[in-house]
DNA sequence: GCCAACGTTGGC
DNA sequence: GCCAACGTTGGC
C-alpha cells in the first residue's frame, strides 16, 4: 500500500464535500500536470491511502483521510468543451488526462497547518515542504504518513 | 534544442 | 493583491 498527499482549494472541493459523496466518492478531475498525472495513471492503486490537503485557503494544511476506491481512468472532462479542464489534444479515443476515485475516510478533529508541519524535523524530507512545490498529487512516506497522522 | 514570454500555483 | 517558482508554449 502506498501513500499519497492530495491538495484541493476548499473553495472549490473540501474534504466536506468529499465527506457528503459517502461509500460512493468522487473522482479527482482536472489535474493537467504531467507528474501529477503519472502518479495517477501509474501508481495509485486501490486501498492507497491520501492526506487530504487544503491550498489556497485561511489556513493551509492536512484536514484528513481518504482512499483510493477506483484506479486510473481516462477524466471525461478534458474533451468536454464546455468544461473548465476542457483540453483540445484528449480525446475518449485517445485521451490524454486521467484521474482516480477517492473516498472519505476520516476528519482530523482540527487542521495540521502548513506552519505547523514545517516545525517537525520529522517531515523535512516532505515534497510538500520542498522549496518551489507546485504539485498537487505527490507521494509521502508511510513514515511520514503515520507521523503525520499522529499529531 | 534554446530560451523568452506567458500562465499557473499557492503561500503570505 | 503580490510575487517567487515553476511548467508550458512557440519562434528561431
Amino acid at each position: 500500500m502506498k501513500y499519497w498527499l492530495m491538495k484541493s482549494e476548499p473553495d472549490a472541493f473540501s474534504i466536506d464535500d468529499l465527506k457528503e459523496k459517502k461509500a460512493k466518492g468522487e473522482h479527482w478531475d482536472g489535474v493537467r500536470n504531467y507528474q501529477a498525472r503519472n502518479f495517477m495513471r501509474d501508481n495509485m492503486k486501490l486501498g492507497d491511502k491520501v492526506l487530504f490537503y487544503h491550498s489556497s485557503c485561511k489556513v493551509p494544511g492536512v484536514v484528513g483521510i481518504a482512499s483510493v476506491i477506483k484506479e486510473s481512468h481516462p477524466d471525461h472532462t478534458s474533451w468536454d468543451p464546455k468544461s473548465n479542464y476542457y483540453d483540445p489534444k484528449s480525446t475518449p479515443e485517445d485521451p490524454r488526462w486521467f484521474m482516480v476515485d477517492i473516498k472519505f475516510e476520516k476528519k482530523f478533529s482540527r487542521t495540521i497547518s502548513l506552519k505547523e508541519l514545517k516545525e517537525h524535523i520529522e517531515l523535512k524530507d516532505l515534497k510538500l515542504l520542498q522549496k518551489g512545490c507546485r504539485l498537487s498529487i505527490m507521494p509521502i512516506a508511510k513514515k511520514e504518513f503515520e507521523f503525520i497522522k499522529s499529531l
